[in-house]
DNA sequence: TAGATTGTTAATCGATTAACAATC
DNA sequence: TAGATTGTTAATCGATTAACAATC
């Protein structure tokens, strides 16, 4: 037991944890308050066995035959997630896909708070995007210090990934998550999350000809 | 070699192709005509013998001692990801995502065309987005038929999701490519692939949280 | 109690890494 | 030729799945 508090948990059981936790919300509020893993199996198409390592994992632990409240479910895949914790982020790049991302509903279940967002463009610098605040790229060092943000979002052109994050890291930003279309290099000390769309297509590119080829 | 051939590739190595064709287009527009995998291996931080079992994934081979002509390399990852035939698409839902989504530069590297936007609310239809003609959702099933589309891509609400992914299969659609935060269900003859933004968040806030906590 | 579910250990499966002969 | 790299086979590693005793 002691062991399995020292492995961390595969990052698949990670990526899972947040279809569960949605799950488990609408359960509880449809009013059920207990639910076991063959059940959470047979509505998500998962295996029974898998579903108990992942909230194993969390450190939840169940009742034989009756299986796990969904209130305390529901609060330890939080805590596990670090929901609790304050989650404000800077984002740098207010086109699109940045406004996209703060009006996105599933930030809100996971509680991402964009506190600024940041541009190289004048134009857009005094602006607001989706009611945050628009502000120079200059600003971003010293403001990410003084207010202690420590997830910054990249949503800007592959060329000028690397300079942001280079600034993130210089302003103390402990996090970043990156969508622009590049690799990006960061100190050991520094989370780092990409989103690379390109390999999410070459995916559906490469499965789709395999369908459509003639055998 | 008949074995290999059967063999599908491991998905992670379908993943890290976009990344090696981007990198191999550089090394061709610098001037290089043939590269090592361990010359590979080193510039995008992996181990020399997954990059060569990636590339051997894709049927090139390659000369001891000399390493991979590039061009052959390029049109070769090119061919298997399927880039080099028709990759039209339909996008539903014509929000700021989906505005991203068409003017997102990693698309226009691995080349996928969207020919019309749909969207449920009339105040959108009519109109453009990023040049793209925003039709009624009601179109969308005939057109998709007439213009023989087969990749669909849902950028619209999680309570929207499904019943738009049903009428893309309705409509002949063969690949649909997933936004929403919300699983969908298609048919075994429908490749889907799903961008959860929660779950890549998920690893970000849980690894924040490792890094931040007091060991 | 009987039976379903948990917790846990073992088996399987697949991807990555290591080892090494073949080759240019 | 000598040496670096390819192609290929074996070893390792980790996640998933299967098996089964414990338990409510």
């Amino acid at each position: 037991m002691d062991q399995a508090k020292i492995r961390p948990i595969p990052e698949p059981s990670l990526r899972r944890l947040p279809a569960y936790l949605f799950y488990l919300r609408r359960m509880l509020a449809g009013g059920r308050d207990v639910i076991s893993c063959p059940h959470i199996a047979r509505d998500l198409h998962l295996d029974p066995t898998l579903v108990r390592k992942d909230l194993e994992a969390t450190g939840m632990i169940g009742k034989p035959k009756v299986g796990y409240p969904i209130p305390q479910l529901v609060g330890t895949i939080e805590e596990f997630l670090g929901l609790h914790n304050t989650r404000d982020a800077f984002l740098v790049g207010a086109g699109h896909l940045g406004a996209a991302l703060i009006g996105y509903e599933g930030f809100r279940e996971i509680g991402l708070n964009v506190v600024a967002a940041f541009d190289a463009d004048p134009a857009k610098v005094g602006g607001q995007l989706r009611g945050i605040s628009v502000l120079p790229m200059d600003k971003l060092i010293e403001l990410a210090q003084r207010m202690a943000v420590h997830i910054g979002i990249v949503t800007v052109p592959a060329a000028a990934a690397q300079s942001v994050a280079d600034a993130m890291v210089t302003g103390g930003i402990r996090a970043i998550w990156n969508f622009a279309p590049t690799h990006l290099r960061v100190p050991e000390s520094v989370v780092l999350e990409e989103v690379q769309l390109s390999s999410s297509l070459a995916v559906l590119s490469s499965r789709l000809n395999k369908m459509l080829a003639p055998e």
